[in-house]
RNA sequence: GCGCCCGUAGCUCAGCUGGAUAGAGCAACGGACUUCUAAUCCGUAGGUCCCGUGUUCGAAUCACGGCGGGCGUGCCA
């Protein structure tokens, strides 16, 4: 795939400079960058080269700026550059550099995107629910954000594997255990088996915290479990599988899919010779009682072990953590793993990623934290405690907003296509207020923002897609190839640009894990689309104009589907 | 104590590797539907980018020091 406008500037750029009397004096191996303009009133892509350049070769920025311009041959691409302020060099494409651009992205299923230059096996670890806990908002960022990464990494060309890494062995299989035993209500299991899961984990959890000898009787329940008894693991496995069935319904309506459900019980054989192997070559070490790994050579972390075995003898999270990067990179052939967790964990992955150093593996270990929803009170939610919103809810309520809209605008479609639409809608606005935001950013809970369905919203972008669609729909036919491009208004020209930058953002995304710069750009394609369609009529036109037109709009249409797409969010023809 | 993160318009937030007059949405106000979906578009108004110092031709962005908030920090995950 040809490079992006932006390669293909930069390319000329540095061979001009080249060319030039003062190339000799260039710093070693300086690149000049050339970046998208920030206000369209300076034409498309802009460089600061010569400012750079200024302090180096001691002159006049300005002065600098235009021997290079002068000797810059734009060709097929640009007109000649222009000077702009304290020394900018300003690059206007030319119309017919946008056509070619067009023509390119009409014959290309990936929109010109190309696949990132080492292809890599990724191991995503995102979502993460506990067993016989409900999926609360806090699990809302990192499935989706995790989902998102995954489906860009894909596109980009990369092996990624979606590792759910549920807490599916822990004390809290005592306190169920117990409760399974004591106080709980078969019918509502039957019924209902999460929420009589939840409503026993509940109660017991309350229960234990007064009540000593109840604290000891769900130890008891945990012990004989890990020891093998046999009922008490039958009944861990039962809710195992009641508990993947209602995880199930949920990434269901939110269209996710993982390749393994690898638990933490998975790795349970593992634990113990892995202690055993640490100790053995030095890395960990005893400390009163407990087996420890200090990281004396690491200033920060100097004060701050970590540790793998309890003086009880039981195993923590740092050494299943351990355990499943093993598995990892020793199966799963990993070249990276991500981690798409809350970003109080950053001391647990720093700890557990310096314990890898040591052991020798070298994978690309990545922490990809996010920010707290705060409540109310702008305390942090807690699973523990509270009755923190639980993510059923908040997606039935945004559908439930959505089909109110659908059926007040078009109270004449059909009740199954009202249904589907809202489902799109609904899903899609609680996606895109995820993840149009920076990920480390906290937030309150608020179900009308979360929900909202005005302005920069999911059903914006989804609306673009549905004009788009509206005119082929209209012409009662699927866009031809073929015709002769020919950009002449403002609107068309913008809408071409943006097009073509689809392939300068979407590889971006992945420099900082921030899929939010993908949802900004969709939402400036959506406006400059909507833009569009005021000023220039498609299927009034004719000849090249409308060919040219309608190829805009197919392309809008196409972009807008894959782009969203990237971030798990679905379209729908109508609305 | 130490570490990490955050502080931008009335509200919710963008602004990655330093770039030109700091941008959106919501809320407010004023306009545009005999037209391809008005879930739209156009316009008005709204700012000590927490404070200070430094680096730089140039700082919301980088460094250092404060202030405010959140989280984490040896036997939960």
């Amino acid at each position: 795939m040809p490079n992006t406008f932006a390669e293909q500037i930069s390319t000329k750029l540095n061979e001009t400079l080249l060319s030039l009397p003062f190339a000799s004096d260039l710093p070693e191996g300086f690149v000049a960058q050339v970046d998208q303009a920030q206000n369209r009133q300076f034409g498309d892509y802009q460089s600061n080269a010569a400012m750079i350049l200024a302090k180096q070769l001691k002159k006049n920025p300005r002065e600098i700026a235009s021997t290079i311009a002068d000797a810059f041959d734009g060709g097929a691409l640009t007109d000649k550059p222009e000077i702009a302020g304290p020394g900018f060099i300003n690059f206007r494409l030319k119309p017919e550099a946008l056509s070619t651009r067009l023509d390119l992205l009409i014959e290309d299923e990936k929109l010109a995107v190309s696949a990132a230059g080492e292809k890599k096996t990724i191991v995503a670890d995102f979502s993460a629910p506990n067993v016989a806990k409900p999926m609360h908002v806090g699990h809302i960022r990192s499935t989706i954000i995790g989902d998102s990464l995954c489906r860009i990494a894909r596109f980009l060309g990369h092996d990624v594997i979606a590792d759910n890494h549920i807490g599916d062995w822990g004390t809290q299989f005592g306190m169920i255990l117990w409760g399974w035993k004591n106080v709980l209500n078969e019918e509502a299991l039957e019924e209902d088996p999460i929420g009589e899961l939840v409503r026993v984990y509940k109660l017991v959890n309350g229960r234990q915290k007064e009540e000593e000898g109840l604290r000891d009787e769900c130890k008891q329940e945990l012990v004989k479990l890990q020891a093998g008894d046999e009922e008490n693991l039958a009944i861990w496995k039962k809710c195992i599988e009641l508990s993947k069935q209602g995880l199930q319904k949920i990434y269901g309506l939110l269209d996710i899919e993982f390749d393994y459900w690898l638990g933490e019980s998975f790795y349970n054989d593992a634990l113990a010779p892995l202690v055993e192997e640490l100790m053995k070559e030095g890395i960990a070490e005893e400390s009163d009682g407990a087996i420890c790994v200090f990281f004396p050579e690491n200033e920060k972390m100097a004060d701050k072990p970590a540790l793998i075995r309890k003086s009880d003898g039981g195993f923590l999270y740092a050494t299943s953590d351990l355990a499943t990067i093993d598995y990892r990179i020793n199966e799963l052939k990993a070249d990276a793993i991500w981690y798409v967790v809350g970003a109080p964990q950053q001391l647990h992955f720093d700890q557990i990623f310096a314990i890898a150093g040591k052991r020798g593996q070298n994978a690309n270990f990545e922490f990809i934290p996010f920010g707290s929803i705060l409540d109310k009170n702008g305390k942090m939610l807690k699973t523990r405690d509270g009755d923190p919103v639980q993510l059923a809810d908040v997606l039935n309520e945004s559908i439930e907003r959505a089909y109110k809209v659908v059926d007040e605008k078009n109270p004449d479609f059909p009740e199954e296509e009202k249904k589907q639409i809202a489902e799109v809608i609904g899903i899609g606005a609680v996606k895109y207020a995820e993840l149009s935001q920076f990920r480390m950013t906290d937030y309150k809970f608020d179900w009308d923002t979360m929900l909202a369905l005005k302005g920069n919203t999911a059903p914006y972008l989804i609306n673009a897609y549905v004009r788009t669609r509206a005119i082929f729909r209209k012409m009662g036919d699927d866009f031809q190839p073929g015709g002769n491009l020919v950009l002449t208004e403002d609107a068309e020209k913008d809408l071409a640009l943006k097009l073509a930058q689809f392939a300068e953002t979407v590889p971006a995304v992945l420099n900082d894990f921030r899929p939010n710069t993908l949802a900004a750009y969709l939402y400036e394609l959506a406006t400059t689309y909507h833009r569009f369609w005021e000023a220039c009529p498609v299927l009034r036109a004719e000849g090249d104009v409308r060919y040219t037109r309608l190829a805009l709009c197919e392309l809008t249409g196409r972009v807008l589907r894959c782009g969203l797409g990237l971030l798990g969010i679905r379209t729908t023809e109508k609305m």
